[in-house]
DNA sequence: AAGCAATAG
DNA sequence: GGTTCTATTGCTT
């Protein structure tokens, strides 16, 4: 028992010099405390493709309305909700349980995802850690801001909890993870506040310790509500789920696996021998079933940063002649080449999928033919003769065409989707592949600013979408929690100063420092002016950094630190332990070596979810994918550009001696 | 690097 | 189950 979990002392000491909240503090002693539990917050924006069309035409709030997108109806708004129609019904079903509805095409998601970044945007200027998840949805490590808050305000033990709690416990003693839960409810209700004041869109959020938790109970109560889930409500949420499919992460083939099992619900599961999993998954996705099954997940909230791919696809009945398929790529590739322009950054592969139509077999899944693109198309692309790109991309994508299809015979195909991923925001230069720049730490000379590509977001760059104009901020808080002393940025609305890109969002502004890029920002903290750098955006430091240290760094030193990329980074260094753990781990699961997953598995529920939590505490395994089992991967610069000696640099700023 | 499966909204 | 139009991650080659 003494050894269960436990890290050496280094390790140990390590982790908690850096990563506790009070390790290194404004006065610069050092305090050891124990590590707590995790804020994670949920959103979920009610009905968003309705709500979207609502703020383009307020009309329509009165009336069903649907969203359609070919013959079916994506989703539709709360009044058309009460008539009876759900989400993906068919458009005929729709139409007869409700004759009035108002149907609005919606194949063209540009507006969506517009707002959706809007979003993500607004949630970033709080905290970096914001992981997308869909359109509509948005996780949020809110830890730091509630740790911060707690050392701002000790005698916060009369903090009550804003909205919906799971059960309608009202808890009698505040544990310390309570009192954090408590804290996070608060800051939910504002960052919702300010969804509505400033992008006029309402939502659902979910408050608990991890974020399987809080997207289970965000949805609790709906529409526009939030719900706290307790830490002593996780058996009932868990439980009352009922069926597999249910648990977010278990989909019809995992659930088809495990019915096969004899396992229905997720009590069965939770009951389920571990040996029995592992026979039929391996022991990673046997103990991560198991996990989820019993409320816990240890998934970090990982910051989405840009998008690692661009796709337009289209769906039809039939499509059988060359040419026409020739006319839908070129369509697609036209809109797709538009929106990587205004996205800044260069594609390095392109991807074309097709669906065939299968007679004897409803089940039809896609194929897909990839190539590099020459770099001096890809340079077409990002400077601006579209035309010329396009028309080489449509030959380049009937090359892959011709490899899947045999034009001289029949066919049919129902879909085409043309795709561009392996994003690089510059050319590097050499070979495309990783110059060698950036297999150096980064240089002492200051940031290269890249060139600055700006277009105007066509719809919701300059006023808040809820039609009334944007007033202070300070106005609009009734309580200071989200403050822009907690605030990475007090300026959500874009100026002309402060441009943003197709998504909503400047992602090919980015801080490179020696060759290689070290973070991206929203485009209002990129912009930042550099006298703003050192008062207003100073809040944005993590709590565990000296804000007079802070100031005597150098810029680029400076503006690293506040990158979503250091965030990760510190969090990467810490999770990778410089000497091997004292036993075998695999590096997915959360038994530890020395524990027989048998006999684990037999205890009973409540006592594994106790052993669990502790070591969860002592072994915060974060899986960054900038920190992959072996070799490291080019992509994953461009969206996780921690850069590992830097950071050994930089933290020797902050590390106590 | 390529292609696909699985999962998600 | 799949229907739409995306997007991500991980497995396998």
């Amino acid at each position: 028992m003494d050894n269960i979990g436990e890290d050496s002392e280094d390790d140990d000491s390590e982790w908690i010099d850096i990563c506790s909240p009070a390790a290194v503090t404004a006065s610069g002693v050092n305090k050891i405390t124990t590590p707590s539990s995790r804020v994670i917050l949920h959103f979920d924006l009610d009905c968003f493709y309705a709500q979207v069309e609502m703020i383009k035409n307020p009309a329509l709030r009165e009336l069903p309305l649907g969203i359609q997108q070919k013959y079916i109806l994506v989703t539709c708004n709360y009044v058309a909700r009460e008539r009876g129609v759900t989400k993906l019904m068919s458009v005929t079903d729709a139409k007869e349980k409700c004759p009035e509805l108002v149907l609005v095409k919606g194949e063209d998601l540009t507006h969506y995802r517009e707002m959706s970044y809007k979003v993500t945007e607004l949630l970033m200027s709080f905290c970096p850690l914001v992981e997308r998840l869909g359109f509509d949805e948005n996780f949020m490590d809110v830890t730091e801001m509630v740790e911060r808050k707690l050392a701002d305000t000790p005698k916060s033990d009369s903090v009550s909890f804003k909205g919906h709690v799971y059960n309608n416990i009202t808890p009698d003693t505040k544990t310390p993870d309570n009192l954090r839960l408590a804290v996070g409810s608060h800051i939910a209700a504002e960052l919702r506040e300010e969804m509505y004041t400033r992008l006029g869109l309402t939502g659902c959020a979910g408050i608990a310790t991890n974020k399987l938790l809080a997207k289970l109970v965000s949805g609790t109560f709906k529409p526009n509500q939030q719900t706290v889930l307790l830490p002593e409500s996780v058996s009932d949420i868990m439980g009352c789920l009922g069926g597999l499919r249910r648990v977010p992460g278990v989909g019809h083939q995992t659930a088809k696996r495990l019915q096969a099992l004899g396992l229905v619900g997720v009590l069965d599961l939770q009951m389920c021998p571990i040996s029995d999993l592992v026979t039929e998954f391996g022991l990673p996705t046997a103990q991560r079933l198991k996990n989820l099954s019993l409320g816990l997940d240890n998934s970090p909230v990982t910051s989405s940063g840009a998008p690692q791919s661009l796709s337009d696809e289209d769906s039809f009945r039939k499509m059988s002649l060359t040419q026409e398929v020739l006319d839908k790529i070129r369509e697609l590739l036209s809109s797709l080449v538009k929106r990587m322009q205004k996205d800044g950054r260069q594609p390095h592969t392109f991807r074309l999928t097709i669906r065939r139509h299968s007679a004897t077999n409803k089940w039809f899944s896609r194929e897909s033919r990839q190539c590099p693109i020459p770099n001096h198309i890809g340079k077409k692309i990002t400077s601006g003769f579209s035309d010329e790109a396009v028309s080489q991309l449509v030959s380049l994508a009937m090359k892959l065409f011709d490899k899947m299809v045999d034009s001289s015979a029949a066919f049919h195909i129902t879909l085409i989707n043309v795709c561009f991923c392996n994003l690089q925001s510059r050319s590097t230069g050499m070979g495309g592949k990783g110059s060698i720049s950036s297999f150096f730490a980064r240089s002492t000379s200051s940031p290269r600013k890249t060139p600055k590509i700006s277009t105007q977001n066509q719809y919701y760059s300059s006023q808040p979408g809820c039609g009334h104009s944007c007033t202070d901020p300070h106005i609009l808080t009734d309580t200071p929690i989200t403050q822009d002393k907690q605030r990475l940025v007090t300026n959500t609305t874009s100026s002309p100063e402060a441009p943003s890109s197709s998504h909503g969002f400047t992602w090919n502004k980015r801080f490179v420092v020696g060759g290689e890029e070290v973070g991206n920002f929203p485009s209002n903290v990129a912009e930042c002016k550099p006298q703003e750098t050192k008062s207003s955006v100073i809040h944005q430091l993590r709590p565990n950094v000296d804000p007079e240290v802070f100031k005597l760094l150098p810029e680029d030193i400076q503006k690293e630190l506040l990158s979503p990329a250091y965030v990760e980074s510190v969090s990467d260094g810490l999770s990778k332990s410089p000497r091997p753990p004292p036993f075998p781990q695999s590096s997915d699961c959360e038994i530890p070596g020395n524990v027989d997953p048998t006999v684990f598995s037999e205890l009973p529920l409540d006592v594994q979810r106790e052993l669990m939590s502790e070591w969860k505490q002592h072994k915060p395994v974060l899986k960054s994918p900038s920190f992959r089992k072996s070799g490291r991967t080019t992509t994953d610069k461009d969206r996780k550009p921690a850069a590992k000696n830097s950071q050994t640099n930089l933290l020797k700023f902050f590390k106590p001696n």
